[in-house]
DNA sequence: TTGTATGCGTTATCAC
DNA sequence: GTGATAACGCATACAA
């Protein structure tokens, strides 16, 4: 391995002097600068950043931590972060939850015994308890982000979509659509999230708020579910999960109900899925790749102690398609 | 921050006691090792991986390249490394080369700098430039697996699905389901992958090959792509791209063409993109997690010094669905 | 403008 | 069993 005393040996300087002039801290006279290149390129240097992190006593890799990589809500968001990250030359670690079976304690040990520089959470982990498993180790330092997690018992900025205006847009569109009794179909949402949903609808429906359903995994949609909607009329179904709003609407059309003209779909989240399934579905986009790109950046204000907004809120939009 | 010297002095040994009992290659007596404990326990220890690393020279980072990390086919494959990497407490690294800009001397130059232990490329770089960058670095010692590539211009290990034997289920499948006049349709995909399917059609069709079509991004496939099928009076169509077969099946759909009845639509590779399909498509299952878990185990062993093979394939399978 | 010397936290080579 | 001490490659305070 060349280092920087070699290069300092065949320029016939010292270590210091090609230290600082690489990093650009000092100037040097044209013709050291001349022989530092020189030697640099005979050799080939290749600077240490291990060494150099141990010596800083900070490194430029941020960590990820995720339930599941394969998945296209988190790698947009993903992707998002990678973006931002690698304008600004940091390095990302991913680590999905589900498969590493580590505790909450367990990954933040990892991350300090790693010097990690921050971490992006991205929709993770009950509130209380990891703060607290934060909060138990003394002198913790390292910035966090939390994505897609509401919560305000924390000292550590959020980055999450207006639930709220993604309530009110989504029932707006369908109500101007001409259908007038709704669902509002999730799996598995924590009540506090759907009430954000539910405040949106509120504001635009006032006290004719539309039904709330719950999709179950061991339902069979098409005898369990849609002829529940059907019993209540409802012409208008806004799915809080995109993958159900597709698998919905194929149930709708395998009991022949005409989307939109019977039953209008519309899904929250904007991925291909969206995109790819018949018909096309109209969804609320979340802005995931911007979320990852904002969650970095918060991530990068940290590191350079710089101010940041506690809570940023990513407007939500409709984009049309055919389901509605 | 608390270090082995913090601890050595608490307990009242020397560093090296600390070092060596922590890395179990000593054994200490047991008065020893409980003050050694206490220490660690009392003053809150986390070992530096960063000083570990520059002192072995060599780092617990495995770096996975690919072109974008919010594309189902990748993020599969990625899931799967990480999968293996988890259990040997090896980090991951992701570069995506579509948001970073690299050039490839850059990414490789990356890689150095940071001290990773060993890279994954998945499906990327043309085949000789690429192996060229690499040999003109002197004293390159960083292992490599190719996942997804086919060359043999490499010192390095390959893993890839056997497309041969997937063209050969493929066409055997639609011929077993009654279709005669069959089509490979695929998108941009190069000649020399293109034959490997074909190969795999010739060991079941003879001299009768499907005939091949390739589907183009300023396509409309409803006006354009579909009517080519119907003059050539196609029965099933082979599809290798996921996507591509997806819209295919839609483009059918609009021109009232029924599938499988009229048509049959066979897909290359299994995400739910297959699955929320309608129909849900058949589809030649590639493995791809299995793949990345055999890229990390592969990269693992050269770390390790093992012997590894050249090449590994592995062997898809149809999964049925109602699109044939 | 350049050089010397020290230390970041760890492991490894000795000696005791 | 245990302890000094020297590296690993780099950055930096302080000298010159």
């Amino acid at each position: 391995m060349v280092t920087l005393k070699d290069i300092a040996k065949h320029a016939n300087v010292s270590i210091c002097t090609v230290s600082k002039y690489l990093s650009s801290s000092m100037v040097v006279k044209k013709e050291t600068e001349r022989r530092i290149q020189q030697a640099i390129k005979e050799l080939g240097y290749v600077p240490n950043v291990v060494a150099k992190a141990l010596k800083r006593m900070e490194t430029s890799n941020i960590a990820v931590i995720l339930p599941k990589i394969n998945n296209l809500y988190y790698s947009e968001i993903t992707s998002g972060i990678s973006q931002t990250l690698g304008k600004y030359h940091y390095n990302l670690y991913i680590y999905e939850v589900d498969n590493l079976q580590l505790s909450e304690e367990e990954i933040l040990q990892l991350m300090r015994e790693n010097m990690i520089a921050g971490i992006i959470f991205i929709g993770l982990f009950a509130d209380q308890s990891f703060q607290e498993s934060i909060n138990n180790i003394p002198g913790w330092d390292i910035p966090i982000v939390y994505a897609n997690r509401y919560t305000s018992n924390t000292n550590y900025p959020l980055v999450y979509p207006d639930l709220v205006q993604a309530g009110e847009i989504g029932t707006k569109h369908l109500l101007a659509k001409g259908k007038q009794r709704l669902a509002v179909v999730h799996k598995g949402l924590r009540e506090e999230i759907l009430n954000y949903f539910l405040e949106g609808c509120h504001k635009v429906c006032g006290e004719h708020l539309p039904i709330v359903m719950e999709m179950k995994d061991e339902m069979d949609l098409v005898n369990d579910f849609v002829p529940q909607l059907l019993e209540h009329q409802i012409e208008g179904v806004f799915t809080l999960n995109e993958l159900s709003a597709v698998y919905l609407a194929k149930a709708l059309q395998k009991t022949n109900i005409k989307i939109p003209e019977d039953m209008a779909v519309l899904s929250l989240g904007n991925s291909v899925m969206s995109e790819i399934s018949t018909p096309e579905l109209t969804c609320v986009d979340l802005q995931n790749r911007e979320l990852g790109m904002k969650s970095a950046e918060l991530i990068l204000s940290q590191i350079r102690k710089e101010a940041y907004e506690d809570v940023t809120v990513l407007e939500p939009f409709i984009v049309e398609r055919h389901s509605t």
